[in-house]
DNA sequence: CTGAAAGCGCTTACAG
DNA sequence: CTGAAAGCGCTTACAG
């Protein structure tokens, strides 16, 4: 490998002054300077970046711990934009990503203690999934600055989260006002925080309008599509069916539309529904599927944003809520006039 | 930052014994290494990557270098694919998976090479898509290794690519055999090799049917929705229009799909299309999209295989091709029976 | 079984 | 402007 005594002995220069130009340093004569440049491009030469790292610190290396397998992670399209804002402005930082996941979402914890202990990466963004408590544990430890994307556990540490609970609410009071009476629900266990707000305003759109929920009207997936189309199909099987059902993300949304339409009920003229994300695939279905837009890249950013201010010994907000709002496209409507029997 | 001296001064030993016990050698007392490993969990203390990597020589960080901006890469579903077999595979290994791309197009061969060149990573999964003359240039020079996802450019460097000649040819001869005789084709420019490979399968097909293709039916994409859209409206406005319209990706099929949809167009009846990939969404699509699979997950891991082989200095074979199939759901049927014209 | 010493490839004061 | 020397935190022979 070519090292930088290498390239000093064959500019018949110190390795300190081989060290200036490469940092782009003063005090180093224009010739030498140039003679140096020459001969590192000359033979390709990349100095070492852990050798460079243990004298400075920093490795320009940011982590995204991520307490899922991959299959889990890259089946979810709101958490791959999160990704994309956070590789586009780590780019635009002169920083790469290191991806950690794990085998299984046990050992989380521990993988994730372990990178933010170690010194391959200058700062992480971690998701509020993971029990953050690990870092809490051991008194005043040392560890790189981290940002949530999620809701709060501690205080101390900085978060990016969408308005889940916002979000929920307008899209349930849109269905209300639409004339919905009886909402299916299909939620997922067990809950992250962001669950918990979107079925706070569920249930406050429902109080605001005066419309009590019927318990026969939840039910429960797992985020994926295929437990999304089991709710549907259990939902729709109540003795009182509801007209509409919201999902509590696309996935489960896009499964409830296609246990609908396997029973041959028609979107939205005998069932309107609602999805949470807005992932690029809800516009392109048939019908295009109404959602709350959660901007997952811009989720992204921020909190990578908010990761470069710490490392720039800044103090980003604590918390950073994003905005969220309903898109309504053809997959919702007043219910029919049927009525709620079929 | 707790050091492997400070855990030796703890433990009342040298920093050389403490090494054992970290790097699970034998040659320890039995009570020394039991105090050490008690003070080591005690203490939170993780060996710094960097550090030991400079005496190593290694530091289980895999590469993955994509000439793609962040937004390229998180719109294509089967690169996801492929990024998620990797990951599986690397997670496996005890590797993380470090994501590399660029601002610009431009710039990605040079970004790419540097990283090759350092220390940074152990080895890299590239894609073909990246002028890989760079590292052939600077000759003998030594640089990770090296595995590409496309066709080889440079015999030298094991490469993984699927049966893209294979699956256009078997979708092709299946439209053919369906009784179209005019079919769309629509493409993209730049080419990559894959691409290269599907249109000499459909040719082939096409002569092995004695079946003239007409110059009319070719148009241009990007790879993206929109461009498929348009290329669907522009072959759809022919005086004498196709009756199936294969598209060399799924997104761009699906743009052509939103064309005929907007046509008042019915799929299959009215035009038949086909994709290439067989992205995650083709199924869930209406109709559901007919395509040619691509198993992206399986490229991705057996991309990873083989550079894990060469890791452990064996020989993976030179050329790895993955088998496509193509798999018929509902936006193919035989031509309608009103003839080429509407 | 144990530890002193050299070395990995940089950077950073410091003296010249 | 230039370079010798120490130091970053590990591992690896080697001697004991």
């Amino acid at each position: 490998m070519t090292t930088i005594n290498k390239i000093a002995q064959l500019a018949g220069v110190s390795p300190a002054t081989v060290s200036k130009v490469l940092n782009n340093r003063p005090y180093v004569s224009a010739e030498k300077r140039a003679l140096i440049e020459r001969i590192i491009s000359e033979t390709g030469y990349v100095p070492s970046q852990r050798a460079r790292g243990l004298s400075t610190k920093q490795s320009s290396i940011l982590g995204l711990l991520i307490p899922y397998t991959p299959d889990q992670l890259f089946t979810d399209p709101h958490l791959l934009e999160c990704m994309r804002g956070i590789e586009n402005e780590a780019n635009s930082h002169g920083y790469k990503m290191l991806l950690s996941t794990v085998h299984a979402p046990v050992d989380a914890a521990n993988t994730c203690a372990d990178l933010l202990r170690s010194d391959v990466i200058d700062g992480a963004i971690v998701l509020e999934t993971l029990d953050l408590r690990v870092f809490a544990n051991s008194f005043g430890e040392r560890h790189s600055p981290l940002i949530v994307i999620g809701y709060p556990q501690d205080h101390s540490i900085p978060t990016v989260h969408a308005d889940d609970y916002g979000g929920a609410l307008k899209a349930t009071r849109y269905m209300l006002e639409l004339g919905h009476r009886r909402i299916g629900i299909v939620s997922s266990l067990p809950r992250p925080f962001a669950l918990e707000e979107r079925l706070r305003g569920i249930i406050d759109a429902h109080i605001a309008c005066d419309v009590v929920q019927d318990e026969q009207l939840f039910a429960m997936g797992d985020m994926s599509v295929e437990s999304g189309e089991e709710a549907g199909r259990l939902l729709l099987s109540r003795s009182a069916p509801p007209t509409a059902i919201f999902a509590l993300n696309d996935r489960m949304a896009i499964g409830v539309m296609r246990a609908a339409q396997a029973q041959g009920l028609h979107i939205p003229a005998d069932l309107s529904i609602m999805g949470f994300d807005d992932i690029p695939l809800a516009g392109l279905l048939t019908p295009a599927l109404s959602t709350v837009r959660q901007p997952g890249r811009a989720m992204g950013t921020a909190a990578a944003q908010a990761l470069f201010a710490m490392l720039a010994d800044q103090t980003p907000e604590p918390i950073n809520v994003i905005n969220t709002d309903i898109v309504i496209r053809g997959s919702t409507a007043g219910p029919s006039q049927k009525g709620g029997t079929r």
